[in-house]
DNA sequence: CTAGGGGTAAAT
DNA sequence: ATTTACCCCTAG
């Protein structure tokens, strides 16, 4: 009866291209069994691949959420779909004659928007896809920076003018938010073992998972506003326990609100990265020096 | 196990 | 009303 409906995430329609790159579409159970996909994909079925290869297949072609041979009177299509179409993001196209299995088709996106007689700026992919195609699918031992990144999509893409800012502020968000995992300057995608069985039972109350997790043992902390966050440590050092924790708390509920901000902005222009930035940056400082001074608190969840 | 044809019901 | 995650079934 009820199967509460799952959406794919990013995580795992990237892991399912990744792996149809890699094997080829329709060795589900390959793909499944693959270490590097396993990790996302756990909980899919072979099935689940297949079908979800359809429907990301079927809605990236032409007009249709094919039943096929239904006359249907459709909607009109003003425009027959002209095969060069411009627009594109296109799919893998020429892939430099290599193997090939496969082109990837369902990458069509949000982009398959028509282009009717408006609608001129669109093309925006979300960029999360990309990012983790591109750690997914150049498999480097530890993960890849964002130099490497860049490149993966740039080739493979397009590239906006201000595409190093956006990837930049992106990494940064997704870091964050505990969808990658950064150490020693590379991004690996973290690790999604915690929970096991989501199939038929709950799956809230994982509102609570790991958030602003940062690795704030050496320092990242030096630039900007080092001597803001100093005065703020400094006025936290001189509080009660129970003032610096709310502080604390305060700076971190800043911090997720300017990052979340700073997420929606980041599309063209987004000014708010520089504000995320700062209170991130002391929402770890005061973690940390709270931790410090009463050892007890432990506020950070699951590795 | 896979490809597909069908179908259901939950989200949007 | 359309999408979409899942299911079921059958022939290779």
């Amino acid at each position: 009866m009820g199967a509460p409906k799952q959406k794919w995430t990013q995580e795992e329609e990237a892991a399912l291209k990744a792996g149809v790159i890699k094997h080829g579409a329709g060795k589900w159970r390959t793909i499944l069994k693959d270490p590097e996909f396993s990790g996302v994909l756990y909980l899919r079925s072979n099935v689940d691949l297949k079908d979800k290869w359809r429907n990301m297949s079927v809605m990236s072609n032409g007009w249709g959420s094919r039943d096929k041979s239904r006359l249907a009177v459709k909607r009109i299509p003003h425009i027959a779909k002209s095969e060069e179409n411009s627009l594109a993001l296109s799919s893998t196209v020429v892939q430099s004659d290599e193997e090939e299995i496969v082109d990837a088709k369902p990458l069509a996106v949000s982009g398959a928007t028509p282009q009717i007689a408006a609608a001129p700026k669109r093309s925006i992919v979300r960029l999360d896809n990309l990012i983790m195609e591109a750690i997914t699918t150049l498999k480097e031992p530890g993960g890849s920076n964002k130099t490497t990144i860049a490149a993966y999509i740039e080739e493979k893409y397009w590239a906006p003018p201000d595409f190093k800012r956006l990837l930049s502020a992106k990494l940064k968000y997704l870091a964050g938010t505990g969808k990658l995992v950064k150490i020693k300057r590379k991004y690996r995608i973290a690790p999604t073992l915690p929970f096991q069985d989501r199939r038929r039972n709950s799956m809230l109350l994982l509102e609570g998972r790991q958030r602003i997790s940062h690795k704030v043992n050496n320092d990242d902390i030096n630039v900007l506003t080092k001597s803001q966050i100093d005065l703020e440590l400094a006025k936290l050092r001189s509080m009660t326990p129970q003032e610096a924790a709310a502080a604390a708390a305060r700076a971190v509920a800043e911090a997720e609100a300017a990052v979340a901000e700073a997420e929606e902005a980041a599309r063209e222009a987004d000014v708010a990265e520089a504000d995320a930035e700062v209170a991130q940056a002391f929402a770890a400082a005061a973690m940390k020096t709270l931790k410090g001074r009463n050892n007890s608190q432990k506020m950070m969840i699951r590795a």
